[in-house]
DNA sequence: CCATGACCGTACGGTACCGTACGGTTGACC
DNA sequence: GGTCAACCGTACGGTACCGTACGGTCATGG
């Protein structure tokens, strides 16, 4: 993550440790890391203050008050990560391998960070479930975008992608609660591929 | 633990409610309704209490503090939920219903009480995710015990399996995160025969 | 070289909760 | 009708956090 950014022209690049003052983003990203470790609770002030080696005093430069943060780092996770991933898998041209990649980048990523599952968990508060609703339909219009190239008719195709994407969610929440039902490293792939041979199967 | 009971013969039905006493169980439950509405952070001792109607006199009598109310609602909804659906849809004997029938009681099931999804939400809790093991594995154990009823051999049943729980777990979770994705109430069935359809398509 | 504004430190009051201490109240049973 | 234990009410101290007030620092630029 961009740690230290300072906005303002660089008052010469030497001598690194001395006072790196902070930006309002470095607290958005703080705030994002420790939804992830924590859930949408553990966004508070003072401890993100002392982790960051600073104090309320700053925090409260940057923002108006924890709510502000909160939806400050919200619209920074939707943006990063609607278009992040498919922006990547993009360049690949076939479909169906272009499925499989992206089934494989998304999961991977979900299981190395629990943020996007800790949000999941929140969809309480009506900024995170602001933030999901976008994200989520996004997503979904984007898979059964795919499946629809795959030949699909458009009905079915949006289907098929609300189920794969299902698949997805319900395989990250696995992932971090339960994974010892999940297949191990060796035999991921072979059920990821079968996965998704089930899915698509059809025309 | 459970701490007291009233084990002494009930004192006499009659006169309704002039001051109803509490059993543990009464705080294990109002705590499970606390997190299905606000997660693990708002099973809290002094709101409980005036929920329902008394003090935290009453509960630090029948529990030693929060972390063992937290335990005993666990314990009790892993009890209770684990077993439910599954003996009840176990009347049914043709598979393939049994299994149509499975999800469509747990998606609905899960649809109503958001109690599960906010489970999901809060697995770094040590304890609660301890519950959350033993109630995925017998439960994605019971489908792939139904996959291999259908004619499946041992191992792809478990793939299908999993693939299936993976699928109602999302289902849930996008049914609380982002319901606009979902098909609506009358194509539902339509879509959920769909779903089934293809997680059951080979033998 | 000092004024200004961006930025941070610290002290404070307020709130919501945990857990303890202890004194009532109640009802089953002698 | 008195006793004893189960059960509840209330008052208290402690902690973790929010938000405010205000004073201090430090780099520019006038």
């Amino acid at each position: 993550m961009a740690q230290r950014q300072r906005k303002t022209t660089a008052p010469d690049a030497r001598k690194a440790p001395a006072k790196p003052r902070l930006s309002a983003q470095d607290w958005a990203d703080a705030a994002l890391t420790a939804i992830g470790d924590g859930g949408l609770a553990a966004v508070a002030v003072e401890p993100l203050a002392v982790r960051l080696g600073t104090t309320k005093g700053s925090f409260y430069w940057h923002f108006a008050n924890r709510d502000a943060l909160i939806k400050a780092a919200l619209e920074r996770w939707a943006e990063i990560n609607t278009e992040g991933i498919i922006s990547e898998v993009e360049a690949e041209p076939d479909i169906r391998t272009r499925i499989r990649l992206l089934f494989a980048e998304a999961i991977s990523s979900a299981s190395a960070d629990p943020l996007e599952v800790s949000l999941l968990a929140t969809a309480s508060h009506p900024e995170v479930a602001a933030a999901l609703r976008r994200v989520t339909e996004r997503r979904v219009a984007y898979v059964a975008e795919l499946f629809a190239a795959l030949g699909f008719p458009e009905a079915e195709a949006r289907r098929r992608g609300l189920l794969a994407y299902s698949v997805y969610l319900g395989h990250a929440q696995l992932g971090h609660a339960a994974p010892s039902v999940l297949p191990g490293e060796d035999e991921f792939g072979a059920y990821l591929d079968e996965a998704l041979d089930v899915l698509m199967a059809g025309p």
